[in-house]
DNA sequence: GCCAACGTTGGC
DNA sequence: GCCAACGTTGGC
């Protein structure tokens, strides 16, 4: 299994309004960048877990702990002209967008960047990399370790 | 609102 | 296939 993190805006969708949705899952909309996609198609798997990252708002940083519950599958919103991630290019015959779904874990206190960034062992996530845009990164096993057990003091086996 | 960084587009 | 122009992201 693999350790992941996913960026989004709280206005559109926070750790609490996950939080408050049916059965606290929600498909992963909106993501329309190869990289990310091809992240989801090819290497997220039901059973992984993600910090969920609140980005483009005051207080930026991990807020909470997610569980990936669905492969991906594809978007429903680039079939739908009404949505602001309709994309003219993809059929339904050949989707272009896929999301997975994701499942409230627990909400955490918030860790923002300052605090990532004074952590040694966190100098290579790419969360922290200069022009970093990325909305969906990998997380190395041991920087995840790092984060839930000394930063966030939580017992992994909890999770 | 600024601006650096990055991805995508499209002419050649 | 190159690369300039453009649009978007996202921290500050």
């Amino acid at each position: 299994m693999r350790y992941w993190l996913m960026k989004s805006e709280p206005d559109d969708c926070s750790i609490d309004d996950l939080a408050a949705m049916p059965a606290q899952t929600v498909a992963w909309y909106g993501v329309r960048n190869y990289q990310a996609r091809n992240f989801m198609v090819h290497q997220m798997r039901p059973g992984d877990l993600a910090f969920f990252y609140h980005s483009s708002c005051s207080q930026p940083g991990i807020a909470g702990i997610v569980r990936v519950s669905a492969d991906a599958a594809p978007d429903a919103t680039q079939f739908d002209p009404q949505s602001r991630f309709f994309d003219d290019k993809a059929t339904r015959e050949k989707p272009r967008w896929f999301c997975v779904d994701v499942t409230f874990v627990r909400q955490t206190r918030l860790v923002g960047l300052p605090e990532l960034r004074a952590h040694p062992a966190l100098a290579n996530m790419r969360v922290l990399a200069r022009g970093n845009r990325l909305s969906i990164t990998p997380v190395d096993p041991d920087e995840w370790r790092v984060i839930v057990e000394q930063i966030l003091e939580l017992d992994p086996h909890e999770l």
